[in-house]
DNA sequence: ACCTGAACACCGTTCAAGT
DNA sequence: ACCTGAACACCGTTCAAGT
């Protein structure tokens, strides 16, 4: 649709996210770009100026929409655990905006997560705002990017991946991985998205602590 | 030095350090590489089957490098802090390294951190290992990798840098973003490694309370 | 002002041909 | 068994030429 629209900035950066979305990171090109808003490679160097910035570009609005979908909540602790579900979320849907939050850290949209937490810590009366703040930040982002880029192996088939993986654990050497076969049963049964709002728990109790 | 000596996976993955580290993760090119080793870039792929594999090689050396250094320590607050900081350290001096750990976690590299963090968790009587392990160990990579993706900005003038960036925090919306102009302040005069350690302190602290 | 598409300077990877 | 290097199928980006 709107296929004969002018070329704007703000098309190209929505065919990228949908182009990115089906095709993976290694499917957006500017050909393949240029073909779907059916013009030529260059005529997008008119409005971005590289890939680079259309990348940073595209995440922003996911980012953006994600955080604006994210309800307020009236307890802090709860609210903040949205706000990381919600990334979480946005970043397994969409892979790629991952491996670009950690690219270029503190630029628009990890601002925004970052002002977003900040504001619940402080309806918390957390006392040093600025370390939690950012250790949450870091932590979402962190297990958010790290989430997605395995994602893939997994996908089709998680139970059995878990398993293969956990089975592999209790094969480790037992004298150097001790610690790691003892948990192995327990990567089987665990799920990565409860997993990581234990840990938003446990750094809020250190926060609060 | 042994520019005459076979070529062997160990000598290819060495050389491909030094490229890393000289010229980034771009610098490193199958003809790069195969110029510094005095061969074609063919002759490579009898050893090694692709890039993926080639970083991931070079990086499993560094990490294993880096964590058989970090000295034990009776006390396992300590030594999870050096184990961190190490890491942080090593990421920090090859970038290129944070890239890989966040493309393929729980390889071999994470695997070590993990397995190592663990061991002093059981130390420390942490109740919930398995979810406390994950969580400084996304925390851990997750850092690491944001803070080794920004040093290229501002390597060369930090104070500098942090202070352009703390003068932009004090400029932005005072009504959208209220928190992050009320630490803009704490951002200029803060130092990255102390905050990534006062993260860990952090989190222990909700490990152990 | 904006678009076109060929051209440039690269890549990773393959593979026939050598030793 | 191992190495060579040209060739293939791509890239991001530029730019003269068009409208």
């Amino acid at each position: 649709m709107a296929r004969d629209e002018a070329l704007s900035r703000k098309r190209i950066v929505e065919a990228a996210i949908v182009l990115l979305d089906d095709e993976g990171e290694d499917g957006l090109t500017f050909r393949a770009l240029a073909k779907r808003l059916a013009t030529g490679a260059g005529a997008i160097y008119w409005h971005i100026a590289n890939k680079t910035e259309l990348l940073v570009a595209a995440s922003d609005v996911i980012v953006q929409r994600t955080l604006g979908e994210v309800r307020p909540h009236a307890k802090p602790h709860e609210a903040i655990r949205k706000i990381a579900a919600g990334v979480f979320e946005a970043v397994d849907a969409h892979p790629w905006v991952g491996a670009q939050l950690s690219r270029t850290p503190w630029h628009t949209a990890t601002l925004q997560i970052f002002e977003r937490i900040g504001q619940q810590l402080q309806a918390l009366g957390a006392r040093r705002g600025f370390t939690s703040a950012t250790t949450l930040v870091s932590y979402i982002v962190g297990v958010s990017v790290q989430n997605a880029a395995q994602g893939r192996d997994a996908l089709s088939d998680r139970a059995g991946f878990l398993a293969t993986e956990a089975a592999r654990w209790k094969q480790l050497d037992a004298a150097a991985y001790p610690f790691t076969r003892s948990v192995a049963t327990q990567l089987r049964r665990h799920d990565d998205r409860a997993e990581f709002l234990a840990g938003i728990d446990l750094i809020l109790a250190g926060v609060t602590a």
